[in-house]
RNA sequence: CGGAGUGUAGCGCAGUCUGGUAGCGCACCUGCUUCGGGAGCAGGGGGUCGGAGGUUCGAAUCCUCUCACUCCGACCA
């Protein structure tokens, strides 16, 4: 992977990194599609025991699925504060009062979940946190000293969406990670945005994704300035017409400083000077003409991230100002910057899959390694399977030990399904030579490797 | 929110038309034989048939109401 070095380790995240025994864990796997299922992921994904579903858009998150999360929303964590944001934790449950100072209360619609609470008092179910994020804001900063700040936390929303669907790719209640920016001036602001920006891009590029970044219309949300990142596959929800020169670009390669502006600004201008957009906002006769024949891609896009401009939308009718070097009381320059975590562990999926299962590109798999004990029972196999668990094990490497007494084919189709990077298959027929065998998920390949050098592969 | 459909065992389904002992495959449990890409045989466990009313000697099945879920369209991290 582009980043080396990145881990969860001083997180509680950290605990999710405990290796397991399959006899001993809870992956309730399904041989058949359930019918619900429409797309390739939410089957997957119900098939793996990653989800259940609890009603209409609600998940439970089983341990496979549960890991899968955890490290998706833990790639974001580090991104988000290696751009200068912190996180913060609001609660799901917010007063109405806050979004009737802010117009949206009634704007909102039905999408909003609202709910009153013992004292008749109206509350909601949080869609998004631009009203509490202001108005947190607003009391604890006064002066232009305290500016630019980045405030984000990953937390679950609700939106009563009319037909939820595609199981955790639209679902009412789900993970997002959501920042906002507060600065002085528009042009702090707009640095403020294409640091996020190039985050973006990096966060998913560590998931093994291509995000391209498309020109979009702000929605409810309001504002200037908007992109959404969408990551190519064939279920996603938007048609998307971009230049395939995107494909081609190097995209581990913004590892800047974010404090210069100018590099940063460098990125953005790269990566938007290309022609992209979502159909909302795609002009034919621009992509025509911008774009060369050969290069013009044109498919079905997963909207997995959206960041926002909108300037002093909030902070003026929320009061939220700041005492300039001149004396005078100005709204501060604000911006929202949206991931959807939950979304990412679906999208992720469709972007990698094949006809057996899931392909997890190693950053987010929820396991490296899928050891295979074909013969569970046989003395030798046993005692190697364990030396090489317990091993891999004090090497801190994440693995899944198929220790369950079946039968090889079961073993072989169950590590397929669920897709870990690297499978470490033990046999009597190898360890009579002393060697196991590994096995890419991702491509295939097979190879025989002496077990005095194997623990040197992971 | 309009349109279409489905609710029967953990999953996939049959049975409903024509009322009469609740079934099949997979999964699960026991035993034996197997064991390098989802084995075979034998035995076994598990269901208030989405819910509530009604009709009937008798309802998964007929009637009424209701709930949930899925899919197609307009909206969205």
């Amino acid at each position: 992977m582009p980043w080396p070095g990145e881990s969860l380790k001083g997180w509680p995240d950290g605990e999710l990194r405990i290796p397991m025994r399959l006899s001993q864990y809870f992956m309730p796997i399904l041989r058949d599609d359930p019918k619900e299922a429409e797309i390739v992921s939410h089957k997957l994904m119900l098939r793996c025991g990653m989800i259940r579903q609890e009603a209409a858009g609600c998940y439970s998150w089983l341990p496979l699925g549960f890991r899968v999360l955890k490290k998706i929303e833990q790639i974001v964590r580090e991104e988000q504060n290696r751009a200068g944001a912190i996180e913060v934790l609001m609660p799901t449950i917010q007063p109405a009062d806050l979004w009737r100072k802010s117009g949206r209360y009634d704007a909102y619609g039905k999408e909003m979940l609202r709910i009153k609470d013992r004292h008749d008092r109206d509350m909601l179910f949080g869609p998004t946190n631009e009203e509490m994020i202001t108005d947190i804001f607003r009391q604890g900063v006064k002066s232009y000293k305290d500016l630019p700040r980045n405030l984000y936390h990953i937390q679950w929303k609700f939106r009563d969406e009319v037909r939820p669907r595609f199981g955790v790719m639209r679902g009412r209640e789900f993970l997002m990670k959501d920042a906002y920016s507060f600065d002085l001036t528009r042009e702090a602001g707009q640095h403020s945005y294409n640091k996020m920006f190039v985050s973006y891009l990096k966060t998913f590029a560590r998931m093994g994704l291509k995000a391209v970044p498309m020109r979009a219309e702000t929605g409810p949300i309001g504002g200037k300035d908007s992109h959404e990142f969408l990551i190519l596959a064939e279920t996603g929800e938007s048609g998307v017409f971009f230049d395939r020169a995107f494909l081609d670009m190097d995209w581990t390669a913004f590892d800047i400083d974010y404090d210069d502006v100018g590099a940063v600004a460098r990125v953005v201008e790269d990566f938007t000077s290309k022609y992209a957009a979502t159909d909302e906002k795609h002009d034919a006769a621009e992509f025509d003409r911008r774009v060369p024949e050969a290069a013009r891609v044109t498919g079905r896009g997963i909207e997995v991230g959206h960041i926002f401009f909108f300037g002093t939308k909030y902070s003026e009718p929320m009061g939220a100002v700041v005492q300039g070097p001149d004396g005078k009381m100005v709204p501060v320059e604000s911006g929202s910057y949206g991931i959807g975590v939950s979304r990412l562990v679906g999208g992720i999926i469709e972007a990698s899959h094949d006809e057996a299962g899931i392909i997890w590109p190693e950053a987010v798999a929820p396991f490296k390694v899928g050891l295979i004990n074909l013969k569970a029972g046989d003395a030798d196999t046993d005692a190697a399977c364990e030396t090489i668990y317990k091993a891999l094990e004090a090497k801190g490497v994440e693995v899944l030990y198929d220790d369950r007494d079946e039968r090889p084919g079961g073993k072989f189709a169950t590590m397929d399904l669920i897709g870990l990077p690297w499978q470490v298959i033990i046999g009597p027929r190898g360890l009579k030579d002393g060697i196991a065998e590994v096995k890419n998920r991702k491509t295939g390949e097979r190879e025989n490797v002496a077990l005095a050098t194997l623990l040197e592969r992971f």
